[in-house]
RNA sequence: GGGGGGUUAGCUCAGUUGGGAGAGCGUCAGGAUCGCACCCUGAAGGUCAGGGGUUCAAAUCCCCUACCCUCCA
């Protein structure tokens, strides 16, 4: 029930999603708006996040000022994942309305074109004219010190004065990070009714609960926060605004939750009929199952179409996690595994209208959904019998709880979450500890952190302090001239560096190429007027920044002065010659395995690289071996290597690889071997193919589920690998004495000989010591009732002693043994007494004697024991010594029993 | 990036204060059978992941490396 009708014209009452997204685009393109495709949901040369959270992440830098946006005036979709932070805890999506990790935001955006009034006045005419949104159901918050939004909302709309409420800071405030853009924002909310209230009486716009139904945020970037937290007003204040369209969708479509909307209904019906009991609409008692799955397949679907693979580490594990809730939500529904591909099909077909590109890599998101699926499902098999020993650890105890450390055990060793744990425990009457597990769980959390915050070193300068990024010359030339704009020595900027120290430098050009693309970061030196530093690494601390790395060599330096910087060129010629050849590689793995193959990260360095691929299973040695061949052919055409500058949807015409998408930015660079590979790539290359030389595959190997990796090297560091093979090869032949070939015939007969000679060997012991152990019978005694014999032999090593021992032990029955191996330099002793004697003339009590008396040590257990130390003076001295106490002793303890 | 667990026969895994490397399945041979499966007897098969250290003695304890599983950031 909702009073009163959030709508008002019928028109809109049945909006489905596509229709929004259709009216949301065309309402802004009429008022000037430059539409811009949604961005990857893996954010480009940012890693400090982990994935796009909101639609003005692909304009940080516009906003920043580093780089121009695409127009003045834009609108989005942007495909958003959130997978934790405050407002985000992934344990509460599918238990509320609203919490997603895979959404959609709408937004317009203003680079320095209008402002505040504008904004408001868009929002209001979207929402009352173009949706229908009853302006009787609206309200809006402005920051509490925010007068103009507040007169701006009565001036240019319609809303009723007594629905602003201003709110604090924490409302209605935004900013990018502790320093940089920020502003006020105004939020505008639905009223859904009473019936969505908590029922407190407190209950307002403001509350947490549903009746006040937040859609949109306007946010007003008119500050600069500097290093001191002041407030500095920005030159060109912009607007940046999000709405959530799954939340419009629900109020739109007069739906209780996003998860009724027609972007979930499909999945839920999916679910509903897979499990052969349909969605509740939130009344039925498993609900929330069917919601986190139905959350998690969107996200997961996307991430992975995007090349995300599930992986133990970064955003790979944030994937695996959603699957792996999937999944165990999936239980609680006795789905049939696996069921995540099927609704990754139907996802597809409910988004094929907006992103029509989803139709490629069906087969492979589905591919890894069931192999990540099937795993989870082998790790909960493997964790039963380990959570019934835990059971059966507690019962023991006395105790029907499994403890909290054993619960973390469970999950932090072997995968198994805890809610699974419960479902299995519960019917034998356990419970769980669960706030000894949240404790050692809290403890986990704080060493990650702290050892995440422990190594991450913040650049010192502020991104703002660039008005225009550093000009990267590096494709075309290896020398520039530039002036130093930073200088960073330790944690701080300084003014000086001089002889000896560590240090950072900004300058306006470079030529350097900074760490990027998996190309590492170019060498060199960097020349000024009165010293020179030489670059050990490159890197981008900000986007549209490049600092070299180094130590100051001779002299000193400082900011404003001239500067010659000049790459290295043996270093980048390796570079640009693994780059180029890592993109034949990826090109022939594609053609050789199939186009499933994907780039999942890569590592060029001067005298080697390293590719890691999707493929599910090893390569054969054949597969490689055409693999290598294919490049090697391609390198022999010599064929020109063309680099261009395209617009991205040309270049995406024209097949290029393009994996973790870029931002909106329409310019690529594309660098293309003709009839070979076309890549979307930043890096440095060769002009022909000839300057690669060779390519030699050096490994194949596995990273991680569905992961390999390939390790080559081309060019010089090849021939070189070739040459130090080839005098292995000369070596190992003088030293078999095999020229001309056959080394393989050679080792095989020598290895026939060899086990040959081993077994013959063995027999001539084991006779030896026939012949050797019946002599030392006779040497044997009797001591009351006890057979005794004490003996030295020489012996290699205690194998010899053991073998001696079992043929001497097979002749006695009952008895004692004691033998003194002679050995280089060195004596092992070994005992043994039958098990009729155990207690009563423990054998090991005598070797740790007769050890120590040797200056060594021993012992054992009583039946059978060890020992060793220095030869004594005299053998048959020691002997008869050690013959005459356990004699002494046997006919003692015969009294004694 | 930081933890936890693991790596022993072809496979699945035991191996308890450090003291003789094991079981089941599989393989092979023999027996039994018209034949197959079952069954009986026996055998082969191991750099205990690799390297270093401690020790008279290391699968076992310590350190390093590689790989696999898993959690946290």
């Amino acid at each position: 029930m909702r009073l009163p009708s959030p709508t008002s014209g019928e028109a809109s009452r049945l909006m489905d999603s596509l229709r929004i997204r259709d009216t949301f685009f065309s309402y802004f393109e009429g008022v000037a708006h430059r539409r811009v495709p949604s961005a990857s949901l893996i954010p480009s040369g940012d890693a400090t996040l982990l994935f796009t959270n909101a639609g003005m992440v692909p304009f940080k830098d516009a906003f920043l000022g580093s780089e121009a946006p695409p127009s003045s005036r834009c609108v989005s979709i942007q495909r958003c994942v959130r997978a934790g932070g405050k407002h985000n805890d992934l344990d509460r999506v599918g238990f509320t309305r609203r919490h997603h990790t895979f959404f959609e935001m709408m937004g317009n955006f203003s680079f320095g074109d209008y402002f505040k009034k504008e904004a408001i006045s868009f929002a209001w005419e979207f929402l009352t004219k173009r949706v229908g949104l009853s302006p009787e159901v609206l309200w809006v918050t402005v920051y509490t010190e925010d007068d103009e939004a507040e007169a701006l909302w009565k001036s240019v709309t319609s809303i009723h004065p007594s629905r602003i409420v201003r709110l604090g800071e924490k409302d209605n405030f935004w900013q990018m990070g502790n320093t940089g853009p920020c502003g006020p924002c105004s939020e505008i909310l639905v009223d859904q009714g009473p019936a969505f209230s908590c029922g407190r009486p407190t209950c307002a716009v403001g509350c947490d609960c549903d009746r006040y139904l937040e859609i949109w945020n306007l946010v007003f970037m008119q500050y600069d926060r500097n290093e001191a937290g002041i407030l500095l007003p920005l030159p060109r204040p912009s607007i940046d605004t999000g709405m959530g369209l799954e939340r419009l969708s629900s109020v739109l479509q007069g739906v209780e939750s996003n998860f009724e909307t027609d972007l979930f209904m499909p999945l839920m019906e999916k679910i509903g009929s897979l499990s052969r009991t349909p969605y509740g609409k939130g009344k039925g008692e498993k609900d929330f199952a069917y919601r986190v799955i139905a959350d998690h397949i969107r996200a997961s679907y996307f991430l992975i179409w995007e090349g995300l693979v599930p992986s133990n580490e970064g955003r790979g594990y944030v994937l695996r996690r959603f699957i792996r809730r999937a999944v165990q939500f999936g239980l609680d529904l006795a789905l049939p595994n696996p069921f995540l591909p099927a609704l990754g099909e139907k996802f597809v077909e409910m988004m094929r209208g907006p992103y029509p590109e989803l139709l490629g890599g069906r087969d492979r998101v589905a591919a890894i959904l069931a192999e990540e699926e099937e795993r989870f499902i082998r790790t909960l098999e493997y964790g039963l019998p380990l959570v019934r020993e835990a059971m059966a650890e507690s019962r023991r105890r006395g105790s029907m709880t499994l403890s909290g450390e054993s619960l973390f055990w469970l999950y932090d060793t072997h995968g198994i979450p805890v809610d699974v744990v419960l479902d299995w425990v519960r019917p034998e009457g356990f419970s769980l500890d669960l706030e000894g597990f949240e404790a050692r769980m809290g403890e986990q959390k704080e060493q990650g952190r702290r050892s995440w915050v422990g190594q991450k070193s913040s650049f010192p300068v502020s991104a703002s302090l660039l008005t225009r990024p550093v000009t990267f010359v590096g494709y075309d030339r290896l020398d520039a001239e530039g002036e130093i704009l930073v200088l960073v020595h330790g944690a701080n900027s300084v003014e000086k560096v001089s002889e000896g120290e560590e240090v950072e430098v900004v300058s306006g050009v470079s030529p350097f190429y900074p760490e990027g693309g998996g190309q590492v970061g170019d060498r060199g030196v960097i020349t000024g007027p009165t010293g020179e530093i030489s670059v050990e690494s490159v890197y981008r601390p900000y986007p549209g920044w490049i600092s070299h790395r180094g130590r100051v060599r001779t002299g000193t330096l400082s900011i404003g002065e001239p500067v010659r910087l000049s790459v290295d060129p043996s270093w980048r010629r390796g570079a640009r010659i693994h780059h180029t050849a890592t993109h034949l590689l990826h090109a022939a793995l594609r053609k050789v395995l199939g186009d499933h193959v994907r780039q999942a990260g890569s590592l060029v360095l001067p005298d080697r690289l390293r590719f890691d691929f999707t493929h599910g299973e090893p390569l054969t040695p054949l597969q490689i071996e055409r693999i290598e061949t294919l490049v090697n052919d391609w390198i022999a055409t010599g064929e020109a290597v063309r680099i261009s500058e395209k617009s991205r949807q040309e270049a995406l015409a024209g097949g290029a690889l393009a994996f973790f998408g870029e931002k909106y930015g329409d310019r690529v660079r594309v660098v293309e071997v003709p009839g070979m590979s076309v890549e979307l790539c930043g890096g440095t290359h060769v002009r022909e193919l000839s300057e690669i030389g060779l390519l030699y595959v050096l490994s194949e190997s596995g990273v991680a589920a569905g992961t390999r990796r390939i390790e080559a090297l081309a060019g010089s560091a090849a021939y070189g690998q070739g040459k130090k093979w080839r005098e292995e090869l000369s070596a190992i032949r003088g030293f078999l004495r095999a020229p001309g070939g056959r080394i393989l015939d050679r080792l095989e007969s020598d290895e026939k000989a060899r086990e040959t000679l081993e077994q013959e060997l063995r027999a001539t012991k084991s006779h030896l010591f026939e012949v050797e152990t019946a002599g030392m019978l006779g040497e044997s005694f009797q001591a009351g009732d006890i057979r005794i014999l004490v003996a030295a032999v020489d012996c290699r090593d205690g194998r010899d002693l053991r073998l001696r021992m079992d043929i001497l032990k097979s002749r006695i029955p009952s008895g004692i043994i004691i033998l003194a191996g002679r050995t280089e330099g060195q004596v092992l002793l070994l005992g043994w007494a039958s098990q009729d004697l155990e207690k009563r003339f423990p054998v090991n009590s005598w070797i740790r004697k007769m050890a120590a008396a040797l200056g060594g040590k021993g012992g054992g257990r009583p039946t059978w024991a060890e020992g060793g130390g220095v030869p004594p003076s005299s053998w048959p001295v020691f002997l008869d010594t050690v013959r005459a106490e356990i004699r002494e002793e046997a006919m003692r303890t015969l009294v004694g029993s």
